[in-house]
DNA sequence: CGATCACTTGATAATCCTCAATCCTTGTGG
DNA sequence: CCACAAGGATTGAGGATTATCAAGTGATCG
């Protein structure tokens, strides 16, 4: 392990995480050739177009997986958290990455070459198969999403977002993310989001500080997501 | 081969499919071990909630994948057609169907059991790599897809669907689609759908012939696709 | 402690959906 | 082979939703 690294077997999201599927010596290898380093707040980790050199594993830190729309908006295809990997998809996929990555507050983030990858990938049936099945669920995901983003008003899927993205904060309490960051992951624009927060507070189903928005009533939401179904 | 079946090794599109990556011995398993029917137009394959049995792959006919949207709204995440492969997310996922899959014409679909599925991914690495492809195109489609629902007018996504469904229709000779699933597609309402498709019939972008509709002028489409950009 | 970034609100306007009525196409049974 | 039923396509009017623009106020950070 180089120096000022965390080691992948102490690391506290593990077991939680596709590595857990992994033994010691391999573990081992992947401390030994992955490099880590923190990025700050709001600073890239890879761009749509860049070559993949290896898999990215958040140690901690939030990032968003974003994509360009049109006139230049981004879209938010999700959020990552400590134990989430990124980047797998170029490299399976033997292209380039299209979607870009950039930490929505300061996070560690190791890099695992693709080297690394790959030999876990062949020797390792669960950890294969554990890859498969986050690409299968990424893909469900996005399907749902563009069905939701088509067919729910935006009213809908503020609810929902708020539903799933207080488990992604969970550690954190709140969610804190800008308004923007809000819109764009839920395709709309920050005013309108900003609305709908508000409609949401007056109705006491969350709770706003600042920036940090926190979830009272769940099933209230839950069912403003489906109102319309 | 069971009688009245089709043969993988005649199939005029294995060449093209993931079945390419096998060898006559694993054809010989898949022909042998799989069922295949004719649908008729309109005919589910499978259903969402559905537990999988096995993977389906097109013989002849076309395909649409939906998923039930708000209100009831049918979403078409994809067309698919002769040589395609459907179902094996659910499978490798190890969960149900998440789409449904109904025949836009009569086709012709083979069920492949999930055991020689199963089999062949374990024993043949290139097919095991093909599928993993599939799964990352198809979820990086479907990223793209909810980035320009989100933030794509109507006009530019229809433009930039009937481009892709050009290809897909490639030997039709034409995109013989309902404004209503045209509209599913892209994610808006068969009204729109219609304006939009007699715009570009004015336009000349596109020729119109009952239900089935031409590509003139591709780059003009793709013009107006990446206009908002 | 100023400057930058985020948040808020209101007015206005564009886009797109809904509803309703009508017409055309296609396929089916007599 | 014709007639009619059913499904698909079309058009127009009206209205709801959501985006845009503008003009602030409040927060945060070097």
């Amino acid at each position: 392990m180089k120096p000022g690294q965390p080691s992948c077997q102490n690391c506290l999201r593990r077991s939680r995480s596709v590595f857990s599927a992994c033994n010691i010596a391999e573990l081992d290898d992947v401390s030994v050739t992955k490099s880590c380093r923190v990025y700050k707040k709001g600073e890239p980790i890879f761009e749509e177009e860049d070559a993949p050199h290896g898999i990215f594993c958040i140690f901690s830190g939030m990032v968003k997986v974003t994509k360009l729309g049109a006139s230049g908006k981004e879209h938010i295809v999700r959020i990552a958290g400590s134990g989430d990997v990124l980047g797998y998809r170029a490299l399976l996929g033997n292209g380039r990455y299209k979607s870009s990555a950039v930490t929505i507050e300061e996070s560690r983030v190791c890099l695992i070459p693709r080297e690394t990858f790959f030999r876990l990938l062949k020797e390792n049936i669960k950890f294969h198969d554990g890859i498969m099945k986050i690409v299968c669920a990424m893909m469900e995901q996005a399907e749902t999403k563009s069905t939701e983003i088509a067919y729910k008003p935006v009213r809908s899927r503020i609810a929902e977002a708020l539903i799933m993205l207080d488990r992604v904060f969970e550690e954190r309490g709140a969610i804190t993310l800008t308004r923007e960051d809000l819109a764009s992951f839920v395709g709309t624009v920050k005013e309108t989001a900003i609305r709908v927060i508000s409609d949401f507070k007056e109705e006491q189903l969350i709770e706003v500080d600042k920036r940090s928005i926190r979830v009272l009533n769940p099933d209230g939401l839950m069912r403003i997501s489906n109102l319309y179904d």
